[in-house]
DNA sequence: GTGAGTGCAAATGGTTTGCATGTTC
DNA sequence: GAACATGCAAACCATTTGCACTCAC
C-alpha cells in the first residue's frame, strides 16, 4: 500500500509539472497513514525528527500542491487551524468538544438527505462537509 | 420584532450581570436583521457610518457574549473567518464557491440522518453542523 | 461613585510570501 | 544547467489582550 500509494504521488505530481522531493512524499505520507486528521503544525512536529530542517513554510506549501492534486481535503471543525484528510471520500467527521480530537465517521449513509437538499435549494451543489460535535470514548471516562 | 428582541437582549444581558451598551445592542441588531451570515469585520463596516466610534474589538467582544447567551451561533464554511448568525435554530448553510456568500437552508429535516449518526458514533454527541458548497444562483446566471 | 465597557494600540498565532540557496530532472 | 523547491525570516491578517478613559447603573 506504501509503495503503491508512493507512485500514486510520485506520478501525479510529475503529470502535473511538479517535481518530487523527499519532504512532499513525506508530507503525503504522514496524512495517508494518519487518521487523527492533522494540521499542518501537527505535521510539522510529526517529521521534526526525521527531517530536522523542514520549515513549516514547506508543509504549507506542499498542502496546497497535494490540494490542487485532489489527494487531501481540508478540514475546518471550528477551531483556529485547517486540518488535513488523505481519505478524499465525501463522510462526516466527528470532533470532540474536550479534547480537539477529529474522528471519520463511515458507514453512514446520508446520500438520501443530500438528495433532499439538491431538491430544495436553488444552488448548484457541488460538495458538502458534515460536522459533528460531542464528547469522545475517552473524555467521556474522564468525567 | 425589532422592539420585543431588544427587549430580550437586554434582559438577558442584565440578567447575566452584562452591562447595555448601544454598541451591544446595535451589534445583536445587525445579525437579528441580517441573513447574510456577516463576520466581525462585516458588522463593523456596517455599523460604521452610525458608529463611527465603535471598534473591531468591541465587535469581537460582544459576539463572545452573545456566543456565551446563547443568541448567536458560530459558523466557518472552510473561510478564513467565522460568520454568525442570530437563528440559533440547527439548520444547514450553504455556501456559494464563487462569491462566498452564505445561504440558509431551511425546510430540509435532518433528524433522519442525526439519528443514524447517534446510533453509529461512540461519541455523546451535542451538536453538528452542516455545510454545502456549490454555486449559487446569481453567480451560475453569469457563467 | 464604582465597576464594567469601550476603543485604541500592541500582541498573538496560523498562514503566506520573498528571496537566497539547494535540489530535481 | 535551468527551473523549480526548500527554508529562513519577514509579512499578513483575523482575532485577542492590556490598559487608560468613559459610561451604565
Amino acid at each position: 500500500m506504501g509503495v503503491f500509494m508512493g507512485v500514486c504521488v510520485t506520478t501525479l505530481l510529475r503529470e502535473k509539472g511538479f517535481k518530487v522531493t523527499p519532504q512532499r512524499l513525506a508530507i503525503y505520507n504522514v496524512l495517508a497513514a494518519s487518521k487523527a486528521h492533522p494540521s499542518a503544525e501537527m505535521i510539522f512536529h510529526q517529521l521534526q525528527p526525521i527531517y530536522p530542517t523542514m520549515s513549516l513554510a514547506t508543509v504549507y506549501k506542499t498542502i496546497e500542491i497535494l490540494k490542487e492534486l485532489g489527494l487531501i481535503q481540508v478540514l475546518n471543525a471550528g477551531e483556529d487551524s485547517f486540518r488535513y484528510d488523505a481519505d478524499t471520500s465525501n463522510h462526516p467527521h466527528i470532533c470532540c468538544r474536550r479534547c480537539g480530537r477529529v474522528d471519520d465517521l463511515h458507514g453512514v449513509d446520508s446520500t438520501e438527505f443530500v438528495e433532499k437538499v439538491v431538491k430544495t435549494t436553488p444552488y448548484r451543489i457541488t460538495g458538502q462537509q458534515f460536522y459533528f460535535y460531542g464528547v469522545c470514548p475517552e473524555c467521556a471516562a474522564k468525567e
